[in-house]
DNA sequence: CTAAACTTTCAATAAATTTTGAAAGTTTAG
DNA sequence: CTAAACTTTCAAAATTTATTGAAAGTTTAG
């Protein structure tokens, strides 16, 4: 296969991974056109490469930035602003992770344990629907945990330690 | 807070953290009021809770089931069907997880190893491409490992062996 | 069998999300 | 300062995704 091909249709499949995670499509393919990107790319060349207008690109390029995963770069006797995803993989899974945790699973926890509190009603009823406020909490707090673990290892820990536990 | 209110609390924060996941608002909704119920739900139950129509709940109660955390119930009497969720939340972890992992994780796996071994090119550029693929892979195999451990282990594995591991 | 009770389907419609592009804003070279 | 180069904004348009509801299909009671 191609070269060019093969980075099209990683950029492809990526894109719709990222779509039933509930990330828009076209953010996830400008930062996987970064990442198989030699060097740094200017709004136009994404534009050109993705066919898409200069205003989503500024907007996409913007939330990646905001993600923490892509960074602006100065390109010594240039004008405009170029960019950058880190190709590092793990710290691109660690910031994801970081921040889907920090924006949407801690929000979630917090209204999970309000709901547990402020129900006063002492029925069975009451005690059952409390009682499901607890275990969804802990599942999430577990997969949480799980997960801010993940973020403050490093990659040998994952890879080394981490895989010896699961074939045990 | 009244019950009936947190229960319809619950029911919008799960709709939503599952819209932010790649999840059917209304799929989560419909669970969210399944866990709550205390007993099994009909369709015409379900459509008047939430406010949706016939097909919509039909719909949306047979991907459940077809995810797997949702069941037909039979009533004695009745000739309408009736449904329930499953009420162990570790299970509908587990459920989620593995259906998940194979529907989505699985198959751009496939794709990222293919791209790795289909492009023939050992230029600099392609070189890079592949290893690329490689951590890409790497890393979400390794992501894939884990789900597959939680999804086979017990509960009390994670919340015991995997919190002490996490506190290390 | 027949009709009522219930479930499923799916084309049309509505809602939500994403994208565009032109205008406004900002920065920098000269 | 001024104009060109570049970036940002955001209302309107396009696209994607979800929902409706009526018709078709299925099951069961009698």
């Amino acid at each position: 296969m191609e070269l060019e091909a093969a980075k099209l249709k990683y950029i492809q499949t990526w894109g719709s991974l990222a779509t039933s995670w509930g990330i828009n499509k076209t953010m996830a393919q400008v930062h996987a056109l970064l990442l198989v990107a030699v060097e740094p790319l200017s709004a136009d060349a994404i534009m050109e490469t993705l066919k898409i207008s200069r205003g989503n690109v500024n907007m996409n390029v913007r939330a990646l930035i905001d993600w923490g995963i892509v960074k602006k770069e100065f390109v010594p006797g240039e004008r405009k602003e170029f960019f950058v995803a880190d190709k590092d993989i793990w710290e691109l899974f660690k910031q994801v992770t970081k921040e889907r945790k920090r924006r949407e699973i801690e929000p979630v926890l917090k209204v999970l344990d309000e709901l547990q509190n402020d129900v006063t009603a002492t029925t069975e009823e009451a005690q059952q629907f409390k009682a499901l406020m607890k275990d969804l909490s802990s599942v999430t707090n577990t997969v949480n945990g799980i997960l801010e673990k993940a973020i403050k290892a490093d990659e040998h820990w994952l890879l080394s330690s981490f895989t010896k536990m699961i074939k045990k």
